[in-house]
DNA sequence: ATTCACACCCACACACCAA
DNA sequence: ATTGGTGTGTGGGTGTGAA
């Protein structure tokens, strides 16, 4: 047959297999294509016996068959054998018994590893990355599933792409050491096809480039930077879908028929880069935080909790190595004057010092920073202090003057020997004098009272109102150029000669926006659109029930157009809509949106987290029971278009500031703390209210509010009580009093679910079984009826030991960053009476945007802890005050399930997922309305990082 | 000259740790 | 408990050489 000697022992030599007419030659007497994977270790053989046969080495893309011994999952391939068989016998043998089988393969556990399954072929089955690191280097964090307020998310379930210990250094060495073929080693259509689906399954690693590594160990015939940079170049635009990733499970979403949910919103990568808006949010915080610029972790866990597209030890190290190199002050300078310019200002970047080793480090440029920034804020911090004071007669926390007056001297003195010359608060106070702000101030401010718009335009009272406001300078004409670029003098100063590449490029122009590569930007979830954008913005405005005024903006910026106002200027005489600011100039439509024709359909349907997209400014509401306005809100009240407001928004957070701030000035005078009676205050900062509380022997001088703490014998006297006695709490007041009547003004209000502890045992947790029918219908039957009104709950049932324990436990187990300074000034028992106030007013189905802000507002209770009241609660403000009750009795707001007369949401869904009659005797519980307004509730209910509760909505589809 | 695969770079986001 | 230092590897590229 041959007419050759072959010779097939192993030291033979395969190479010398000629043929005297080519074998390996289509019909037409083309030769025939072969790609011989480059790891395949016979590879030049191979192809030598390939070549002298009339065949062809090709890449893969036009191979006609691919050779080699290891078994792939996704193509087909034939054994060496094939090749050296034919040629021996002279003839192409049948290829089916060359086939490489799963059973031959080399490593089976790599593909059940990976890729466990075949392409297009969607079991449901995600490939099981979930083994536990054995190389950190080879470890894929995913995001967690809830980025669950107010924390980042912990790696607690690393998952976890690994190579077997043995397939690592194998692929990496041979990769090493085999020369590049000849032959281009192109990328099919079939491999692009599974990068593409292996991206679809792990969209959140889709920039990482470990993902793509371990993707090539899959795929041997290319490396995986090679894969990750196909990807990025050219397949990231025919990403249509990925699939909806369970955050639980990390998992791929199932629907029935077992296929894959896919989704058009690709989740976070896991790192996001910082914004300019991000790095301006956090100066803005830093600059009325009560200690200035700081490194503080307590400052950052409480800033992450309100931005949480960075975790606090993410912020934290944005201000170490980046706001404080460059400087707060100087940075929300820059924000500013490049947006009140019309340019888009840059983020803080090439800050690190990693290649500029003589530059100063980043510990001396904190210190530096904070000693001339914390003047600035302990200044503005007293100043605000100042204005809201109440009125000269029923000032009720005294503050010796002398010590106000040596504080604001000493502020000022500390502010002139800094190098802020330029900073709008400075070039305030050198025109104004310390010796003359505080005589001026209470001349303006008694005065400004009876007659408000004559001393409208008073140079003082701009003077207050822009310091309080946190205003932009006066950019005289000589210095227009310098606040144009205010980064100039700095690298002089800061930076070390030489260091040009580590010196921040902040006025560089913006580069020009790509296309084509971001193609989910305009969709992402994590990202809040750019300030600029809301001016264009179409907003709604809605009216609480309490009668806040709801802004909506749906575009959901960081800061709302006003905020930014008033962040960022201050023109009292200006009137917006004849000359509207800079900051809601119209700039909006030249907002560079990074989004392809190709992708278009990807943001058609964007999923509206409706948290972010809800901005809320809260204009003072005229109940003068619930609020008392300080001297700057009373006037805008009155003047509101020229006048700057401080609002209930994130970034503010004046009283607290001040009054702490003022504190620390008396305390650190030795006779003033002793001397200063303490009357309750209006609005009271948590500093204040605990220290009364506290005896005297315990009061310690007051720092932070984070430092309040029952006293020990305190504690552990409620430790014993709620061990002993913790089913008894709501037996020491009648539940009766609590109860809330049946109210004209909300005829759809739910039916009070109270109940005496006889009628109401202690509803077990969930995991003791399903909720049968059997234990609830006593419920039903007697709430459906309201029981009449009752006189509001008299505190003096609790006992005293009680009261403490409600006091102390809140804040001994209940994060302090869920009660606002509102709620600290109204004390425990008022929050309450507030509560039942607002379920009165409130109709059952309100939205959680204004429930949350007339909760925070009214009763100063925030997020995560009212979400999960109105969760848990079901939007229900009847059963709020119970659980809320509960919730600080036990410090805590987790077992509030358990509260006896408070049939929850839980409740609501498991019954759901055990009875078919469910939606039946939940409209007998409820009453229909309430079950549709229960229901429309939580599927409105934000998908949440802060409440933890994403996907308990789903219960009711 | 262009395209492609592949290697490599580096700022920095994020987290952890030792003092 | 705080805090500064630092490791890790992501994110977004660029460089290089072969086809």
């Amino acid at each position: 047959m041959s007419e050759f000697s072959t010779s097939l022992d192993d030291s033979g030599d395969r190479m010398r297999l000629v043929n005297a007419t080519p074998i390996f030659v289509r019909k037409d007497g083309s030769p025939m294509g072969f790609h011989v994977p480059q790891d395949e270790p016979q590879r030049e053989a191979l192809i030598r016996v390939i070549e002298t046969n009339g065949g062809i080495a090709v890449a893969a893309r036009d191979a006609d068959m691919v050779i080699s011994a290891e078994y792939n999952a996704w193509s087909p391939r034939y054994l060496p054998d094939f090749i050296f068989d034919s040629a021996a016998q002279g003839v192409v043998l049948r290829l089916d018994s060359f086939r490489t089988r799963l059973v031959q393969e080399t490593d089976a556990d790599l593909d059940r590893e990976f890729m466990d399954e075949p392409m297009g072929v969607h079991s449901g089955a995600a490939p099981e990355w979930a083994q536990p690191p054995v190389e950190r280097t080879h470890a894929y964090y995913m995001p967690l599933p809830d980025a669950t307020a107010p924390n980042r998310p912990q790696p607690s379930q690393p998952r976890v792409y690994q190579s077997t210990p043995r397939q690592m250094p194998q692929l990496s060495k041979l990769r090493a050491v085999v020369p590049r073929r000849p032959e281009a080693n192109l990328f099919t259509p079939e491999e692009d096809e599974i990068i593409l689906e292996e991206v679809r399954r792990n969209p959140s690693l889709r920039n990482t480039h470990s993902f793509f590594e371990v993707i090539s160990r899959k795929m041997p015939s290319h490396s995986g930077p090679s894969i990750r940079h196909r990807y990025r170049t050219h397949l990231q635009s025919q990403l249509e879908y990925v699939y909806k990733i369970n955050p639980q499970t990390n998992k791929p979403v199932t629907v029935e028929n077992g296929a894959l949910k896919t989704t058009n919103v690709l989740p976070r990568p896991l790192k996001l880069k910082y914004t300019a808006d991000d790095d301006y949010a956090l100066a803005v915080a830093l600059l009325l935080s009560p200690t200035g610029p700081t490194t503080s972790r307590g400052f950052y866990k409480m800033f992450a909790e309100r931005h949480t597209n960075h975790s606090a030890d993410s912020w934290r190290d944005r201000y170490r190595k980046f706001l404080a190199v460059h400087g707060v002050v100087e940075y929300k300078q820059y924000y500013e004057t490049e947006k009140a310019q019309g340019r888009v200002p840059e983020m803080l970047k090439n800050m690190t010092s990693r290649k500029n080793p003589g530059a100063p480090s980043i510990d001396d440029l904190v210190r530096k920073r904070a000693r001339t920034e914390t003047s600035v804020a302990q200044f503005d911090a007293l100043l605000g202090a100042y204005c809201n004071t109440p009125e000269e007669g029923t000032t009720t926390v005294q503050v010796r003057e002398t010590t106000f007056d040596e504080s604001i001297s000493q502020a000022v003195h500390n502010s002139r020997s800094a190098a802020h010359t330029d900073t709008s608060i400075l070039a305030e106070i050198y025109e104004t004098g310390a010796e003359t702000i505080q005589p001026q101030m209470r001349s303006v401010k008694s005065a400004a009272k009876s007659s408000p718009k004559k001393y409208a335009d008073s140079s003082v009272l701009e003077v207050i109102a822009r310091l309080a406001a946190r205003g932009k300078p006066k950019i005289r004409d000589s210095e227009t150029e310098k606040a144009k670029h205010p980064r100039a003098d700095d690298r002089k100063v800061r930076k070390s000669p030489g260091s040009v590449k580590s010196s921040p490029r902040v006025n560089s122009p913006a580069k020009p926006t790509r296309t084509c590569k971001h193609m989910f930007l305009g969709n992402d979830e994590s990202r809040a659109p750019p300030v600029e954008s809301v001016a264009a913005a179409t907003t709604e405005t809605h009216t609480t029930p309490l009668g806040s005024r709801l802004k909506v903006f749906p575009s959901g910026p960081l800061v709302s157009p006003d905020l930014a106002k008033l962040l960022g200027e201050y023109t009292p005489t200006r009137d917006p809509a004849v000359s509207p600011s800079p900051v809601r100039a119209g700039r909006a439509s030249k907002l560079p949106r990074v989004k392809t024709e190709k992708f278009a359909m990807l943001t058609q349907t964007p999923r509206v987290d409706k948290r972010r997209s809800v901005v809320t400014e809260l204009v003072p509401t005229p109940i003068s029971t619930l609020d008392q306005q300080p001297l700057i809100d009373t006037l805008s009240s009155r003047n509101p278009s020229s006048f700057p407001v401080r609002t209930n928004v994130p970034e503010t957070i004046p009283r607290p500031v001040a009054l702490k701030t003022m504190l620390r000035f008396a305390s650190s005078d030795e006779s003033s703390d002793e001397s200063a009676p303490g009357k309750p205050v209006a609005d009271m900062t948590a500093s204040v209210s605990l220290a009364r509380k506290m005896p005297q022997s315990e009061r310690k001088p007051t720092h932070s509010a984070t430092e309040v703490r029952p006293p020990e014998h305190m504690l552990e006297a409620g430790k014993r009580w709620l061990g002993l006695n913790s089913n008894d709490i709501f037996r020491i007041s009648d539940r009766k009093e609590n109860t809330i009547g049946l109210d004209s003004e909300s005829p759809s209000a739910t039916p009070t679910r109270v109940h005496s502890k006889q009628q109401q045992p202690v509803i077990a947790d969930s995991d003791d079984g399903p909720v049968s029918k059997g234990t609830s219908p006593e419920e039903p039957a007697e709430s459906n009826t309201r029981e009449a009104p009752v006189a509001p709950p008299t505190p003096q049932r609790y006992t005293k030991e009680f009261q403490q324990l409600l006091e102390w436990s809140a804040f001994a187990r209940i994060k302090e960053s869920s009660f606002s300074p509102r709620f600290h000034a109204i004390g425990i028992q008022e929050a309450l009476s507030r509560l039942k106030g607002l379920a009165k007013r409130y109709p059952h189905g309100v939205s959680f945007d204004v429930l949350l802000l007339d909760l925070e507002n009214h009763v100063g209770l925030v997020n995560p802890l009212v979400g999960s009241m109105l969760f848990f609660c079901t939007g229900d403000l009847f059963l709020v005050p119970q659980y809320f009750e509960a919730a600080m009795a036990h410090g805590k707001n987790s077992q509030v399930q358990t509260i006896p007369g408070v049939w929850c949401t839980k409740y609501d869904l498991m019954l759901r997922s055990k009875d078919e009659e469910a939606d039946r005797f939940l409209c007998e519980f409820h009453g229909e309305e309430n079950v549709i307004a229960r229901r429309e509730f939580l599927l409105n209910f934000p998908d949440d990082r802060e409440t933890g509760t994403e996907g308990l909505g789903a219960f009711w589809k």
